[in-house]
DNA sequence: CAAGTATTCAAGATATATATTGAATACTTG
DNA sequence: CAAGTATTCAATATATATCTTGAATACTTG
């Protein structure tokens, strides 16, 4: 193999996976799939998607080794092939919301409509957790939370939280955290914390951050 | 904003960005342009593009703040905005060539028929080059030594090693580095170093990965 | 095994990406 | 300022990506 024909292969087959994962609805299923396995089911309720443009989308994440598959009973479960890609997603994610000045844009002010700024790092959760006057808050669907959490938060899912105000001791910090930072659990957990009277903060990354990291430290 | 509304915006920015580096064209152009700026003469001289279609991927780098030009005299000039994307594209790079199975089989060809399997890594290096029994060799074209280069390497750009082995002493063991890993011409040194009875590895990496983990260790 | 459910397939319409061509612009140098 | 050079623009043809629709498959459960 000539070099010409190496570097043409090389960047071909880049730029291929880079395409699997160039499209904003493929995105939002990587972002799912990084907190626990879905089933397509699963994935059609909270995307939009029809079940037939969520099942090729998966086709394509698949087909580029980015998502496997298995089978129970009339289900199909997806899953991101491992934790390798999940950590490159991350960087990329951490460039995008940092560096792309829309993105930082939007970000911020969804961050300001929901009363949600001077969001808490994984570093200074750390400290502060330590500290032990904080409240650790897990606002994604229970299933979620089961699958893998931060150690030490509690579970109370966005939609079950109005109602279940009684269980945040109201004399501690609470830092609510979701799937990532571009999911909004958080942001919507802090609007209605703060309504309430409580003193929250949203964590800036979600659990799947928190995951990579703790792997990357052993 | 709605939290729908303010997920579109975020995939759809980040979708857009990510097509912008999905092309194979586009992922050469930014490699020759992690070693140094170049003008878009350059850059078709060593990518086979008319200049025409150079001057089009260039502009979709640009408008996607992944590339920045300036102007002197006739020429412009291109160069990566900042080393935060560099980094990602690192990331990137080294998914990819670990564990897309297509690319790890073709990269491991490249390196057989070149008899460059054996590659020294950047940690490894830095122990090696303190024990002091090593050429470290840049066989980049000089306009990229110049803009940056290992410390202590010296410089025989590919096309002149032939008539230049006078300047690599014999006793030692040769690295040969390039610009990265999907980079043929620290393979062809190798092939051509072995050759002539010399000992001789190549880096896995290549100048910019060693500049990035330069500015992350400070 | 019939009926129901979850998922995938296949075909088509529309939108976007890419490379090519020839011309236009902007700058430099004599 | 005329001629030359580097780069970009604009228009086009082709290829690829995307979403929708309706059907097909595969499995489960009664």
């Amino acid at each position: 193999m000539k070099g010409r024909e190496f570097k043409d292969a090389m960047y071909d087959g880049l730029a291929k996976m880079l395409k699997a994962i160039s499209n904003p609805s493929r995105l939002e299923i990587i972002e799912m799939l990084s907190q626990c396995e879905k089933s397509v089911e699963g994935i059609v309720q909270t995307t939009n998607l029809t079940f037939a443009n969520a099942s090729q989308h998966l086709q394509v994440l698949k087909n580029n080794n980015i998502v496997k598959s298995r089978k129970d009973r009339q289900y199909v479960y997806y899953s991101l092939v491992n934790d390798d890609f999940l950590s490159v997603y991350q960087h990329i994610i951490r460039f995008a919301s940092h560096e792309i000045a829309e993105l930082e844009r939007i970000m911020s002010r969804q961050r300001k409509d929901n009363n949600a700024q001077h969001a808490v790092s994984l570093v200074e959760l750390e400290q502060m957790v330590n500290a032990d006057n904080v409240l650790l808050l897990d606002v994604r669907p229970s299933a979620e939370y089961e699958f893998g959490h931060i150690t030490g938060a509690i579970s109370i899912p966005m939609n079950e939280l109005l109602t279940n105000l009684k269980n945040i001791a109201s004399d501690k910090e609470v830092i609510a955290y979701c799937r990532g930072p571009f999911c909004v659990l958080a942001d919507e957990a802090v609007k209605l914390l703060k309504e309430k009277g409580y003193k929250v903060r949203r964590l800036d990354e979600g659990y799947p951050e928190w995951k990579i990291k703790q792997t990357m430290s052993n």
